[in-house]
DNA sequence: CTGGCTGACCTGTATAGACAAGCTTCCGGC
DNA sequence: GCCGGAAGCTTGTCTATACAGGTCAGCCAG
């Protein structure tokens, strides 16, 4: 592993958590296993013994791994996290975590607003609303159903989108800028559909999201995200 | 700045750290003010270049920062920062919502630190901690359990402070400045005495959030607290 | 067999030096 | 005046080196 290659371009240290990523998308690192040395990927690598810190220090800040002094790094399986306020893409946040994503529509339809919905997007009973239900994936397990409703004027071509290509979310993101958004997080128990779906334990509880996002101060969207309560959490810092 | 000093104990990189979050406290810096370069940071505190450049990439990762190369280091806008759990004053949210409020006591003791709570707190094990235990009541009708463990070296007066008249929350934030915090929100089933204390159905699952909070970059609290998941949402909106 | 010591290995931290690359300013030639 | 380029700042990255301190296994003495 070289800097000088012209082709670079990507850090190194970039290169090294790449690839200790791929060790546990491949499976070849599992949760809790111990990942190689820093000397180890130093000479594996060929790169400085700075240069493995670094990638290692980056991965245990995002919480992909956990260090401890005089025992090793090891592969750290929490439970999910994810910051409820940032719109966050389960794609992109799985895949961060060198895990394997996918998805699966469950359902994609024409809908009409009733009651509630017509409140929550501002329209008139009876409106047209895209409807999709997408069951998430993290390692072929599921992890998140997203049950969404759209406003055919935010993003027209939303039928014709693949959801197992792009998600819902980085759909609209890229044809509507999103300028505003509310949630409400809450505990439930999930009705048996829901958590036979998720593959839920009996009696176990789900976090649920749910958000409001306005684009050009019309009501773009508005989702429901089931996450099993013992496999998913949300995280977050600010500073004051 | 040294290391050498018998005292430090804290990283040089920590102190750098600490050196220009206070001056953002104190009004030193202002938003999207320009930070000392590495090189002027260097010259002043006197430690290398690379200490300097862990500190400023570090509070850059945690948003308290941006950096561009060839201009220079920033104080980030920081307008994320409203966060909706952000709002930990769980009386004054009673009372703005025109409810009546009380707390009731449970537990109030010195505690050692054990494995982990060591671990959360940067403490060594069988460090003392304070610790408390708060029922709080909306209309009489119980609404929060508060765990909290509480650094004695930062709030050296929790034990004497009466926690039906000021809430730990207000307690500490009066006593020390609140500089960064870090929660994590789950989904989870209380145990028997929890659910008892809180008045549940049976099979009501609860929202649980953990928080960290630090002042001048020592851990002050870390606090558990269980709402009973039918009767409390958290909810915020935000701009971009 | 037990207890303590030692050495190997790990991460954590700190430094000096080097080069690359982004951006701004300013100056000189036209 | 206008344009181009060099100078000089900035951050970004990489390396070699050093030492400290945590942890554990294994050896040795009692």
């Amino acid at each position: 592993m070289s800097a000088t290659g012209a082709a670079a371009m990507v850090p190194l240290y970039e290169q090294v958590k790449a690839h200790v990523l791929r060790m546990i998308g491949s499976g070849e690192l599992q949760a809790f296993s111990r990942v190689p040395s820093e000397n180890e990927l130093v000479r594996l690598l060929n790169v400085s013994r700075m240069t493995v810190n670094r990638a290692l220090n980056d991965l245990a800040s995002e919480g992909v791994l956990t260090r401890t002094a005089g025992v090793g790094t090891f592969v750290a399986e929490q439970s999910v996290r994810a910051h409820p306020l940032q719109i966050n893409n389960i794609a992109e946040e799985i895949r961060r975590r060198g895990h394997r994503y996918h998805a699966e529509v469950l359902l994609l339809e024409l809908a009409c607003a009733d009651q509630a919905l017509a409140r929550e997007f501002g329209v008139h009973p009876q409106a047209p609303l895209f409807h999709s239900i997408v069951l998430h994936h993290e390692n072929e397990r599921p992890i998140q159903i997203e049950d969404r409703y759209v406003n055919p004027v935010v993003a027209p071509d939303y039928m014709s989108a693949d959801f197992t290509v792009e998600t819902p979310n980085e759909h609209l993101v890229r044809v509507a800028p999103l300028q505003r958004a509310e949630h409400v997080v809450r505990a439930a128990n999930p009705d048996p559909d829901q958590a036979q779906l998720l593959d839920m334990a009996p009696g176990e509880p789900c976090l649920v999201l749910r958000r409001r996002t306005w684009t050009n101060e019309i009501v773009a969207s508005f989702a429901t995200l089931l996450y099993p309560g013992s496999r998913y959490e949300f995280a977050g810092r600010f500073t004051v």
